[in-house]
DNA sequence: AATTTTGCCTAACGGTGTTACAAAAAGTAA
DNA sequence: TTACTTTTTGTAACACCGTTAGGCAAAATT
């Protein structure tokens, strides 16, 4: 059937050009122009033809939030795939996650600014499960297996993420200027430094409790 | 003039019975029912009067702003009066911390997750400059004065507060839960070992670099 | 060629923030 | 008390928003 295929192919490439102009609307206009009827007008069809891809306006989000997850996936796997020495794969990826956060605004706003997510998102997104598989396991191995008396990666892991997200979220905002700000370009790269300054914490404090005794 | 004092006096009372109600319907019902009309409604007012009082929604947002960072400060003000010992106060301010966003949710949602704040938005609360004097203060104290090469306060200020809004912002959406999540309430109180773990490992990183050979 | 199915659009409903303008109330002066 | 002025308030509109019901016309099927 021929027909069937090239109407498939057709709903198809309706469907990727509402996502397309969508995605093109937020990163030129930003969130606050995220609107339905402003994409049917851009992709020259009525609002309900958008009704007939997706659910909802949220439909659409849970989309981008599942590319957002995939690219931060990737970059995280990169990174780590980088070097060997799992302290160093947890570095590289923390940098890695702030270079994502910052090459892709957008996404991260949505991601983990936006709509705080609830726990059905959570589910419908396997990314990041994903996401936290990968960080967890680097951390596992930076311990030398059998002593490590009072260790929880999932705690780690959420220390990790806790820090940089914290990290990102504010210097995002106006809240991560110096309040005196002299001239100008003087600290302008204080966040990296505010980066390696938590990373480094973070991985001394797991490399002292690796040193622990066992109770 | 008497009745001058009158009209004042009733303005402000309708002026508050805004701030009030408004406040009262986003505590019950959420921010995503803030709305000038359901305000309008409840005061049992028409709309412009409110339009009369406040420029715009978003000066009624940036009032709830200021009252929320001084609700903080006074909360961190308090935790850091309990004790002498720098390195104590700043554990005591990053329970605070925590304690003001999760009992005053919709404060903290406000004035660190919704719209993420501009420069202009910034300079309108002078209590954010307090926020971070209070704790900047306290950092600089714990360094014992001379030997600290490397000790940038704003720096550590940044890092401090990252992990703090990072932990909050993570634990109070649904990217918090343990993604197994067994029976219940084994892990329960998760969230405040990862607050602690997450404050020792910054206490002790200043304290690493106090003993740092100055170079 | 007649009929069913499909795709699409118009127009509406109920909601939002914001404002122009008119009516009503309150204060002032004669 | 009456006439005038000022202030306060409400009505109704504008321009948006997400969402959906219903009808029309083209396409596919019989």
């Amino acid at each position: 059937m021929g027909i069937t295929d090239r109407k498939l192919r057709q709903k198809e490439e309706v469907r990727a050009s509402i996502l397309d102009t969508a995605w093109e609307m937020v990163v030129t206009e930003g969130w606050q122009s995220f609107s339905i009827r402003k994409i049917a007008d851009a992709i020259e069809y009525s609002v309900p033809v958008i009704y007939s891809h997706f659910e909802n306006k949220d439909a659409i989000l849970l989309e981008f939030n599942r590319k957002g997850f995939q690219l931060l996936n990737e970059a995280l796997a990169k990174a780590k795939a980088a070097t060997d020495i799992p302290a160093e794969q947890i570095r590289a990826m923390g940098r890695a996650y702030w270079d994502f956060a910052f090459q892709n605004k957008e996404y991260y706003q949505l991601m983990f600014g936006l709509g705080i997510p609830t726990c059905e998102t959570v589910n419908k997104i396997p990314a990041i499960a994903s996401f936290s598989d990968t960080i967890i396991s680097t951390l596992v191995a930076m311990v030398a297996p059998g002593r490590k008396p009072s260790f929880d990666p999932f705690l780690k892991y959420q220390s990790f993420w806790s820090m940089l997200h914290g990290l990102v979220s504010i210097n995002m905002s106006a809240l991560g200027n110096r309040p005196d700000a002299p001239s100008g370009h003087e600290h302008a790269n204080l966040p990296l430094q505010v980066l390696g300054d938590v990373m480094c914490s973070f991985i001394r404090g797991i490399e002292a409790q690796e040193n622990e005794q066992p109770n």
